[in-house]
This record gives C-alpha cells, structure tokens and sequence, in this order.
RNA sequence: GCGAGAGUGGCGGAAUUGGUAGACGCGCUGGUCUUAGGAACCAGUGUCUUUCGACGUGGGGGUUCGAGUCCCCCCUCUCGCACCA
C-alpha cells in the first residue's frame, strides 16, 4: 500500500499551511463571542519540557474546539524573559543576558511550532521588551502617586545564593523557591506594594470564583489568613508605655497572667531592667543563632525570659510579668501575646516551665477545672467565671461584651488581623525592569517624569556575581539630574520582582503594540477577563494571587473595568516518569539499566518511585525527541489521553506506542475505505448494521462535545472516539452502506482535530474538503451534507 | 494541629443526577496471515469455582427496591499552611 501514515511530512505541511492562511490570528469580532484562552507563558529557559507540551497540548484543545463551535477565540503566547537564569548564564559562559534570553526564545520558539499549537503568534512579546516593560514603569508611578507603591526599611527575606530579597510567598519552608537556599532576615529599604489594601477584596472575590479549583482558593485565604479578633492595650507599670496585643480570644483576658514578646520587639530595649539584662542578652543570642530553618521546622522547644518588667491587665489591674519568647512572631499580629495559660497550650507549656500562674475564665458545662489540676489547656467553649461582671456569660457572648467594655475605655477596640503583608518588590539584580525612581539629597525619592519614561536597562553592565546591584556599578546609569531641583541625583539601582511582570501581561495580550499606554481599554474590555486559564499549581499564591491584586490596581487607576483575571482556572498535574537508583552510582538513565542491574558495576537497582521529570533524577523524556520519533500528534495524544489534565501523569512508552498506533488506525480507516466512499452521499434511511453505526455516531458526538467543553475530559472523550474507530472496522456492509461510512470518517476527523489536528487536516483534505477543519466547524456542520469529492 | 483532595483489575484510568462496576488504552493469553513478527487483524482477559453460581470499588455500620456514588465511624495516602496569638 502506497499511502502511509508519514507524521512528519504531513505535520510539516499543515504548520506552514497555518502560517501562510494565518489561520489563528485572532481580532475583535464582535459578531462573535469572544473566547481567551490563556496558558501560563514560559520562562524561556531554551528548551521545552513535557510540562510545556502537556500544559500547552490543553490549552490548544480548548482553543480549536472553541473556534470549531464559532467563537472568537484569542490564544496567544509570549515571554516571561526578565529572571536569574539569564544572569547567571552570563556570569557563567559570559554572554550578556539579553542576547542569551532572545537567542533561547528563538529556539523554543521554533521547538512550540512543531507542537502544532493554534496561536495568534502576531500578538507576541518579551517582558524583557523595553516596549513592555516602559507601562509597568508607568503603573508604578501612577502607584506611588496614590500611595499603593511605597518605600520602607524593614526586616526582609534574603537569598544569599541569589544575592537578593525575595517576597514572603517565594519563600518556602523557610528556603528560597527558586534555588531552596535557606533565607536569612536582612534590615533592608525597600519597595512595596500595598496588596494589604486589597486583602478583603482578594477574599471576598475568592468567594465568587465558581471556576477556580477549591484547592487554589483554600490556599490563598489561607495565605491572606483573616481572623476577627480585638486589639488591647496593655499599659506598662510605673511607666507611660504601652504594649498592642492581638487577641482572637478577648474573652479570656481575664486569664491572662503573664505578657510574651517577640524577641525582636521595639519595646525590648526600654523593658528590659538592670538585674535581667545579661539573662535578655543571652537569651537573644541564643534565639539569633538558630537558623530559620530550624525555628519553622516546628518542635522547636519553648523557651522565654523575664525582662524584669511588669504591665497591668486592663480589667483586673494586676500586676503581670512581661517576658521574651522564642515562638511569638514580630511579623503576625503586634509581635506581642497576652498570655492566657488556662486557656492556650503554649501559653500553659511556658507557664509550667517558667512556674507562671494560672487562672481559669472559661468553665465548659459539666466541669469544674482547678488551674493546678490542668494537665493541658482548655480551648473550648463554655462560661465566664473569674471574670467579674462578665461571669456566667457564654464565651461566645463575652467576646463582643468584653471587647465593647475595652472599647468605651479607650483600652481595645475591635479589629482584623491578616497573615498577609505587603508584595515586596526590590530586587537587587540587574536582569528585571529598573524601578523609575530618582533620589535627590535635597527632594528624597522622586519619580521618573513620565516622559522620560522608559528607564531603560543599560546594556554595558558588567556581571560579576558578587553581591550587590549589578546597576549601582553603572555610572552613567546611575548618575542623574534631579526632575524635580536639577541637582544631581542617583537613580534607584534595584529592579522588579519578575513576578510584577507576569502580573499584568494577559491584559497586554489584548493590546501588544499599543503606544499610548499599557492597555489600549476598548480591546482589553474586549478581551478581558481570561476565559479559560491553564497553568501549574505552583503558582497558588504567588502568580495568581499577584495577578489578581494587580487586576484590582489597573481596574482602580481606570485602566480596565473588570474585577478579576480569570474567569475559570485549570491547575493541571505534572509529568512524572519512574526514576531508577544504583546504590553505588545513584540516579541511572533508562539506557544504564540492563536486566534490573547497573551496567557500570552489575548490582541491582532499586525500582525507583514515579516522580517528576527532572535532570537530576535522570527520568527526563526529551519532547523534541519525541516529536522526531513519533511526530507531535502522537506526543499531544499521549499527553491528554494518559490522565485527565489536573492529575499527574505518569509516562509510560508502551502507552504513546498506543497512541501512534491509534493515529495509524484512523490513517488506514480513511484510506482503505476512500475508494468506497468517494461516490457515496448520505444515507438517509438506514436499517440494521448501518444504524447501529450511525447511533454510535451521534452518542460520539455528543460525549466529545460534553467532555471537552468546560469538563476538559480529553482522556474520556479521546475514549469514546476510540470506541467509534473500533466500530468502523466492525462494520462490515460498507459496499451497501458508502453514505453512513463516510459520515462515521469525517466524525472521526472532526471530532479528532481539537486534540490532532496535523493528521485531520491531512485527512479531511483526503475526503475531499478543500477548506481547512476548522472551517467546517463543530457540531452544525456534523450532520451536514458533505461537499462532493473533486 | 488546620485546610483541600484521593483510595476502583497486573498498570494508567472510566462510571455527568443513586440504576448492568471495570469504558478506553497498556500489558498478558490464544488464534489468523506471514520467510519472520516487536506489523496488522480476530477472540479472550476483576476474583473464586469443573459447572451452577458466589464474591467484588481501603475497613466497619446505616439509608434505599437498588450504593463506587448518599449518611455515620475508622484506616491509609497526597498536597498546601502552621508555635497565627
């Protein structure tokens, strides 16, 4: 047989058909509705991983089906370019950063197009693009004109390994994300953003975000950490001072004997007394010296020291001790703790410890607790006792009765407290976005006029990788005439976090070569919000909640009308492979592995567990090797049909031999039927075998159609096809029946275009359409009368 | 500890609202065609049982004519957060 299945011929073919018809660009039709689909763009690292072929393979099955159903679909694709990486390839091989980030978008660039993805690719850019990154600049002054940027010194996160500060959400497990060095506290000045402005906006708008994964929201109202509680002033006795608590339980104050600091409390200092001096030094070199690692890690032992001074209980006037304590946090609530012992388990571990009183407030109905007889504390509900006029009262009750009390004293009032703080945004680095500032000795911080705007990154930098803003070195950079007084001036050397980039660029993708502002606000209304938005799930709390925040921040400067960025969100899994050990030469590649034994010293491996593909478990599948080996169908096929999209997904080689087997069916299904067919018109009256095959048809159509459709069921519906491939080689009256056979095909064809679509074209040109797939849409043109062959 | 989710054949996974559990694929078994098969096609493949049949969705109870699915209790695993006051 002459015509077989060639994947890289016919691929080859249909991508520069796309390329020359421009079949994907996309405009502002308003005859139609309007579809953006969106992945998460890549950090073009220069090669692309099956992560990329699995999250992209998604995104484009949505986007053809979309266009197939008649909507105006936007799929674009760009750059998240500024980074680390692109530095420290400098540093390394010594080429500069940009030449490096542009050289390595080429070459994905090319490696995406043989994945045969339908983007607009006339709508791409580099948020490493002065043409980009110049309205981030402008945002941000707009920002600091109203207060939502702002500078200050303060304890921050620092990454040694990556010479430089990093937000709270990049930090995890006490480790930066990026290349999981332990993080250090540095006092540092440096840049915000006011996301606590938006904290209850951020959860109250998670409430309504019906198209988001419950995971995704439960981590980032975790993340913003809400709770309702009462802010208390604690006077310090003989002194004028005063010590702010946060308390979510003001109904036990009563109970509070005692007064816990954080060890970096600004009020340390005035409290501690002559005697207790050397003991406070002591205890705080020995809180200094634990590394953050291990004070996060948990079991860490409580331990505390008495300043010497003593505050006084707003309602019983008693005098209590105020003591340091290891686990109270300067960064959550007012860094100081009314300590209740009866009534919270590390208050009660440190009385014990520290021989500190106790007094019961809260007695639940059917006990009568004795605080010398507590073996833990109670952290229940129940009634006041030992409370005054507040005795008998349910705790609940008392809360608001207490805090009310506090409140007509001027000693408490009311209040929320959140876990969130502010996005910090320098960095000292120099591959990112200069922040448009000017400092003048005379006027302090100035901004950048807006017209001269951008502040471009210099490209005569020298990096050496040693430590402090690679810009600070660069005079001419540096070196300004204040805007404001003329006198000379230092420019600001950090530049963004890169995240304040990618927080801002599916707005941009509406409008990419706009020259009057960020956003040109007729198309991003237009477009906005993402309809449909595909990435991993690592980005919970840093990527998707910055987006959002800076939604909110565009929307209030006027520059678009909508609340949120994405509509619905699809956190997809990750792609994992079995890894293989050799406990004398670790991690072994597939091919140093014979017969369950390592070829380098004949002991046998250990079956390694499935886990994500990476470089140094030595489990990685090239893509680009794929494609050439299989072509890009079979390596989209796999990667849909292995897992539904949110799981993770375990390669497996027989299984994209199956897929490649299946592409070869559906190839022979059409060619050895083609002759038969050619002259056939739809059968409208069939009986028996025929229509058996024709209600296989339409049950097909209609379980695709439902499983991709906002359920993204590619596995179940890649099934059901195969289930209808299986029943055309069943069907055995062809030769009577040519009419249902070719509508059976062309299902299959059309059916299969959104998840294959280099094989359908090919295919559905081979039945006779001049047109292009996509043009004989989804499900109208699916019982429509063919056009003739030729 | 708090929050989210998951436990189904040898494996990946189906079963939209309670209605034939195991679709589809991989693997495996047998066959056809072949010089050959690691191609293609056909048949079979949850477990136990010679058969009839019985049993089967982590374990235990319950609701129901009917439960993988709903309710209660327990076990295990994954992910996220965590001295959060």
């Amino acid at each position: 047989m002459e015509n077989h299945y060639n994947p890289k011929d016919v691929e080859a073919k249909w991508q520069s058909f796309w390329q020359e018809q421009q079949t994907f660009r996309a405009s502002e039709d308003r005859s139609k509705k309007k579809y953006y689909l969106l992945e998460m763009f890549p950090y073009p690292s220069g090669r692309i991983h099956m992560g990329h072929v699995r999250n992209y393979a998604i995104g484009d099955v949505a986007a053809r089906f979309k266009r197939m159903q008649g909507f105006n679909v936007l799929h674009p694709m760009g750059w998240d370019a500024f980074g680390m990486p692109a530095e420290n390839a400098a540093i390394e091989h010594g080429t500069h950063p940009a030449k490096w980030t542009y050289e390595n978008i080429d070459s994905m660039r090319r490696q995406l197009e043989k994945i045969g993805l339908s983007y607009d690719w006339k709508r791409e850019f580099a948020t490493c693009d002065a043409d980009y990154y110049r309205w981030e600049q402008l945002v941000f002054l707009k920002m600091f004109e109203k207060g939502l940027a702002y500078k200050k010194g303060s304890s921050v996160n620092w990454c040694d390994d990556c010479q430089t500060v990093l937000a709270n959400e990049q930090v995890e497990d006490g480790c930066c994300w990026r290349c999981h060095n332990p993080v250090e506290q540095k006092e540092l000045e440096q840049w915000f953003f006011k996301i606590t402005d938006y904290a209850d906006e951020l959860l109250e708008c998670a409430d309504n975000l019906s198209g988001w994964p419950e995971r995704v929201l439960a981590m980032q109202r975790n993340w913003i950490g809400k709770s309702y509680g009462c802010e208390i002033v604690f006077t310090v006795a003989d002194s004028s001072q005063q010590i702010k608590v946060f308390t979510t339980r003001p109904d036990t104050l009563f109970g509070a004997t005692f007064m816990s600091l954080a060890p970096e409390h600004p009020l340390v200092e005035t409290l501690v007394t002559e005697e207790q001096r050397a003991a406070v030094s002591q205890f705080m070199e020995e809180v200094a010296g634990q590394d953050k690692t291990a004070r996060i890690s948990g079991d860490l032992e409580k331990k505390g020291v008495f300043t010497g001074s003593y505050c006084l209980n707003p309602l019983t006037g008693q005098k209590i001790p105020v003591f340091l304590a290891n686990f109270v946090l300067m960064d959550y609530g007012t860094g100081a703790v009314m300590a209740v012992p009866a009534h919270d388990q590390r208050d009660f571990e440190f009385a014990r410890k520290y021989g500190l009183s106790l007094q019961v407030v809260i007695q639940p109905e059917g006990e009568d607790f004795v605080a010398e007889q507590l073996t833990e504390a109670y952290t229940g509900s129940g009634v006041l006792v030992n409370s005054g006029q507040f005795d008998g009262l349910d705790n609940e009750a008392a809360k608001e009765k207490i805090a009310e009390y506090l409140d007509s004293r001027g000693e408490g009032r009311k209040t929320v407290n959140y876990r969130l703080r502010d996005w910090g945004v320098s960095r000292q680095r120099y591959w990112g976005t200069p922040i448009p500032i000017i400092y003048c000795d005379s006027c302090g911080a100035v901004p950048v006029p807006e017209k001269d705007l951008p502040v471009k990154l210099p490209m005569d930098v020298e990096l050496t990788g040693e430590g402090g803003s690679p810009l600070a070195k660069h005079q001419e950079f540096m070196q300004v005439a204040c805007p404001k007084c003329g006198q000379p001036a230092r420019r600001e050397s950090d530049t963004f976090d890169t995240f304040v980039e990618s927080s801002w660029y599916f707005a941009r993708y509406a409008c990419p070569d706009y020259q009057d502002g960020p956003l040109d606000k007729t198309a991003a209304n237009y477009w906005l919000p993402v309809d449909q938005y595909i990435g991993g799930i690592e980005h919970a709390v840093m990527h998707l909640l910055y987006a959002r925040f800076y939604t909110k921040i565009l929307r209030d400067l006027g520059m678009i009308d909508v609340d949120e960025p994405f509509t619905n969100l699809l956190t997809q899994g990750m792609v994992c492979k079995e890894t293989q050990r050799c406990s004398e030469h670790g991690w072994l590649y597939p091919e140093q592995v014979v017969d369950g034994k390592c070829v380098l010293c004949q002991r046998p491996v250990s079956f390694g567990r499935t886990e994500k593909m990476s470089k140094s478990k030595k489990n990685v599948i090239d893509p680009n090797q794929l494609i050439e080996q299989y072509g890009a169908d079979t390596a989209r096929l796999f990667s849909l049909f292995a897992a539904p999209p949110e799981k993770d997904l375990e390669w497996n080689e027989q299984g994209v031999e199956g897929c490649s087997r299946f592409l070869s069916r559906v190839w022979r299904a059409v060619s050895d039927n083609l002759d038969a067919i050619a002259a056939a018109d739809m059968a409208t009256e069939v009986s028996g075998e025929a229509a058996e095959l024709k209600r296989k048809i339409h049950q097909t159509i209609k379980k695709v159609s439902e499983d991709i459709d906002g359920r993204f069921h590619f596995n179940t519906a890649i099934a059901a096809v195969m289930e209808l491939v299986n029943a055309i080689y069943a069907f055995k009256s062809t030769a009577n029946n040519p009419g249902i056979m070719r509508e059976a095909l062309e299902t299959v064809v059309r059916l299969l275009n959104p998840f294959v679509p280099h094989i359908c074209e090919e295919l559905w040109q081979q039945l006779g359409h001049t047109d292009g797939i996509e043009a004989a849409g989804w499900r109208a043109g699916m019982t429509r009368r063919w056009l003739p062959m030729k």
